[in-house]
DNA sequence: GTCTATAAATCGATAGAC
DNA sequence: GTCTATCGATTTATAGAC
């Protein structure tokens, strides 16, 4: 088989892990449900990658790459306070999915952390790069206090996504979005 | 066997169980790790409890006491605002157990979530006490967008304790305590 | 390269001796 | 009531046919 189709396979899988992922969570979820999810037998998972961890390695590349794609999209925006309030809407869009199943980034770092494994420290790379990010919008604005305002906006996200998640309840996310909207507008 | 020691060996094993799942999460967590923490003998969990489930019900009910116990001791101050401010220096002065395994609470509704059975549901009636007790403390202090301001404070130490954890960074937590604390002080 | 069959290990749960 | 021994189910991982 070619290097483009082996490419494809091994892309299928990782995206697939993605998904089933934040959905199941690590260690509720088989190789056998990503495999279906991905439409790949399970006994060929083996053939591109040699642990269950290779996979959610891939996974989190993958989520990474999502992620950094997103950022790019806002970089478009002219002004810094607009690209995070545009952060947050995107954020609120995600509402349903969220009460669902919780933040995939902010889930994966709580569940990967009581794995023994090193992967905890792969995810808090992705949430390092987001942080530094939200910073550099901070800094742009003006302030110095940018790296402490950066955290406390990323803890009100993980935060307001955890508890949209335990109860359930869409509107949460919603109302703590208009909240740290009419914050920021504070800062500018 | 009398009763009392019955009750003793049960509750000995439920406050085991709230340290190792907070330590080691709910899926990697055997019953045999939270038998030998309790130094009782594997088989003989089965007698307290009748499946995993169970007993992971009995350590939710455990924490909760154990968080009724920690709201009744503020209680006892006057000042709403000095309530909610002693509630926030506690989770500081547990940032080094929260850089090593998390929110007790939060990461426990996180990982139950994905499980099919309805535990995560008891999680979010310990996490929903929680938030009335605060939401209390706004109303208190004349504030009516209480509810609001308790999703925000809760939210916000909630995503503190997940970004601590995932840096393994006690000292985010303190500064982020800070800046919670002087934010009550702009409310009163 | 792809897939089936199965080994190897783990863990929840039970049977039954004491 | 207490504990040991073990079953049965699940899941990761491998061997080997094609």
């Amino acid at each position: 088989m070619t290097d483009s189709k082996r490419a494809g396979k091994r892309e299928r899988l990782a995206g697939a892990a993605v998904r089933v992922l934040h959905e199941q969570g690590v260690e509720k979820t088989t190789l056998a449900d990503i495999a279906r999810a991905a439409d790949v037998p399970v006994g060929n998972v083996y053939y591109y990658f040699k642990t269950k961890d290779q996979l959610v390695e891939a996974a989190i590349d993958a989520h990474a790459r999502e992620l950094e794609s997103l950022v790019a999209t806002l970089e478009r925006l002219p002004a810094p306070q607009e690209r995070l309030k545009a952060l947050l809407r995107g954020w609120v869009e995600q509402r349903d999915l969220t009460a669902r199943h919780g933040c995939p980034t902010g889930s994966l770092a709580s569940e990967l952390d009581k794995r023994g494994d090193g992967l905890d420290r792969a995810v808090a790379g992705v949430m390092a790069r987001l942080l530094d990010w939200v910073a550099g919008q901070f800094a742009a604005m003006g302030r110095d206090d940018a790296r402490e305002l950066a955290v406390a906006l990323l803890a009100a996200y993980q935060g307001a996504a955890l508890l949209t998640n335990t109860f359930r309840d869409p509107a949460l996310m919603e109302t703590e979005g208009r909240r740290l909207e009419r914050w920021i507008d504070t800062l500018a």
